[in-house]
DNA sequence: ATGACGGTAGCATACCGA
């Protein structure tokens, strides 16, 4: 059984290289970040035709969550408790997989760095910090749960150097910044385990490589996209990898799929 | 410090991203 986590940049703009992911990869759930339309825009129908049930919150032009799945889901929340947001950035469901319940949410984190135009302006960077308190306050309330929890998504964090190509030009960047990957940590600390360090411990694990340049063809990539597990999931981890082929398409996004592996039940 | 590249809105260019 597969989850995996995207950030497509345009659900529209990635329909061709999403469906023919999907046909290959064959996930059972996908979390989308970055689908950058509204339930209007929304391609439903065609999702539905590739097999899969969709959940989505949306928003014109920018952000936007989604949850696909090959079983019935429940939205159990849009957004999170006790924040206030404009943007849509947290969706979470409830769904049967292997015949157990799962609880699933697709996470966006705020990027946090200024506009260009206006560097010392700190706004961004407040608001990244503000949903990431309120999402860890979240996430301490869903440890409560006993049943299976992915948290997964676009961190918008570096967790440490050997998440990136080369941390010094970051020293400054709100993906990197110490009060930012310190909330990464408290994430870990409330016991969610990034699923993909878990089992490569030495492995780049890059999930996005800028459009601009030769990032891609030089490997300067970075890892942000993350699935966080609670305790029950962990225990059902079989694999995860980063699945690199969607980043090689014809206008891909400039993030890549990660996937894990679940078993049927937990061993004993 | 800036720009490269891509997506969206909307029709020129501004805003956003990481």
């Amino acid at each position: 059984m597969k989850i995996a986590t995207y950030n497509v940049n345009s659900v529209n703009a990635r329909m061709e290289n999403l469906t023919a992911w999907l046909k290959t990869a064959e996930p059972d759930a996908v979390l989308l970040q970055e689908i950058k339309c509204d339930d209007g825009n929304f391609p439903f129908f065609e999702l539905r035709a590739a097999g899969y049930e969709v959940k989505m919150l949306g928003q014109k032009s920018y952000n936007g969550v989604a949850v696909l799945c090959r079983k019935p889901l429940t939205v159990v929340r849009e957004g999170l408790p006790g924040l206030t947001d404009a943007n849509a950035r947290y969706l979470e469901v409830q769904t049967e997989l292997n015949g157990s319940p799962w609880r699933l949410a697709s996470v966006y984190l705020p990027n946090g760095n200024p506009p260009y135009n206006n560097p010392a302006d700190k706004s961004k960077l407040a608001y990244k910090l503000q949903w990431f308190d309120a999402f860890l306050a979240h996430a301490a309330e869903l440890q409560k749960l006993s049943v299976p929890v992915v948290l997964g998504g676009d961190f918008n964090v570096i967790l440490t150097p050997k998440d990136v190509y080369d941390s010094r030009p970051f020293v400054h960047d709100a993906l990197f910044l110490p009060e930012v990957r310190k909330r990464l940590r408290m994430l870990e600390y409330a016991g969610f385990y990034d699923a993909f360090r878990t089992l490569h411990p030495d492995e780049p694990g890059y999930t996005f490589w800028d459009y601009t340049g030769n990032a891609l063809a030089a490997d300067f990539g970075m890892r942000i996209d993350y699935l966080f597990l609670n305790a029950p999931a962990a225990d059902r981890l079989t694999a995860c990898a980063v699945d690199k082929s969607p980043r090689l398409d014809a206008k891909p996004s400039d993030h890549t799929a990660l996937v894990s592996e679940f078993a049927c039940s937990a061993p004993r």
